[in-house]
DNA sequence: ACGTTATTGTGAGCAGTGCTCACAATAACG
DNA sequence: CGTTATTGTGAGCACTGCTCACAATAACGT
């Protein structure tokens, strides 16, 4: 019955993932050994290579787990909302995303910091890549569905319809596209804040990061998506 | 005459700095590797230890440098404009942040990347830090003397007038809360477009991101700064 | 139930890393 | 011109990722 082995397989991966979580939130993802990892669970190190191909296909799956971590963040902040209650909505969402990246800094850290260059994503990470975007595109339909309409104007810039065209079909939406291109603002928005506030780039500007936080997520809701209520 | 030395030592600095970037820009920061660097300069790996005290304070001098350079490239865009045409300044600096970073990516990133847990920033490095955002922060000073007027609404959230009290003394500025809240929108929203693309997290949306991103600095400096025209 | 096969763990070993240190050469300075 | 401080050296330490031949053993097919 397929079963001893696996199952200790199982534990043992999840055991390695977790102390190199831990080891990444200490020293950084640059000082990850897989050597401390097996002295600490008194295994010789080349039984780590049992597990994970190499150091970097390690981190590769915890940037899934993360992915897949934020996302159901993002979207059980997003259930908790009544559907039609836009605002709140994009509030709840936009507080859980920081809350998620405060909570798990270095987590945040592994998914939005700076990638090795030439790094391609494995084929099957971006899938996961993609959901926690895909509640804000949810809430955009909706917001759109429901009426609202955003409050911006799209640029006389040469190129921009077209491209728009593009960016609608590759992500399986259609909205208007002042609509969209206000979601993406507010987007970059909520995620430019909480890098600059997660990697110290605001440190003698803020008291309460998260005041201002709340400020431009209200703010942007408001202004950019229309949906002030 | 103190010659022959300092000179030599300014050189080799810069040659060391010189390779750095290079195997930064292929390999990443995390594979920059001390010895290499010995190796290409013909020179004992323990000689790099007579320029830099360390592997990472040869990165944090890097990216003293890269502040700097980000910043000279802010402030020539902005001043290459009439100084009153606000609009003009606003988007020659949006648009030169992202050259700049297109152009300089693994700079780019090793500034606004994730930084190493507990790293705290040297008190000669936090100066640089501030220059190119003091570049917006005078734009936006002189929006609001020229009688532009920001036409984003303060939240009710109670803390944050005192929180912006706070920021304005940090950044030693004296702005109507509208704009110094508009402003950092924006800012936030354009370094966050710019890391999602650099850092690949929009390679499935977009076809020109560089239309994107100049549709947003429009429309932000529309719709949040009132520099409509 | 038994033999074959595939999986797991081992320890030695290779090539690389950052960094230190005693030492020699030499430019700079009083 | 002699003393001092700076620069470069090579050996060495402790560490890293990763490979490989090998032994133990769970899983599977007959």
């Amino acid at each position: 019955m397929t079963g001893i082995r696996a199952a200790a397989r199982k534990e043992i991966s999840a055991e390695i993932k977790r102390l190199a979580r831990v080891q990444i939130a200490s020293k950084g993802a640059a000082n990850l050994s897989l050597r401390e990892i097996a002295r600490e669970m008194q295994m010789a190190s080349s039984a780590m290579y049992r597990y994970f191909d190499s150091r970097d296909q390690l981190l590769t799956e915890l940037i899934v787990e993360n992915y897949d971590n934020i996302a159901d963040s993002v979207e059980k902040a997003d259930a908790k909302c009544a559907r039609d209650d836009i605002r709140s909505r994009w509030m709840a969402m936009a507080e859980s995303l920081r809350t998620w990246a405060l909570r798990h800094p270095s987590d945040y850290g592994l998914i939005f910091g700076t990638p090795v260059p030439g790094y391609a994503a494995p084929p099957d990470t971006v899938d996961p890549g993609r959901r926690y975007t895909n509640v804000l595109l949810r809430l955009l339909v909706d917001a759109h569905v429901a009426g609202y309409v955003a409050t911006v104007d799209i640029p006389p810039a040469k190129g921009f319809v077209k491209e728009y065209k593009h960016v609608q079909s590759n992500l399986g939406i259609s909205l208007p596209d002042e609509m969209l291109l206000a979601g993406l603002a507010a987007w970059a928005a909520m995620f430019g804040a909480i890098s600059f506030e997660l990697f110290g780039h605001v440190d003698q500007v803020f008291v309460n990061p998260g005041t201002h936080y709340s400020a431009l997520a209200h703010m942007l809701g408001e202004q950019l998506l229309g949906i002030s209520n």
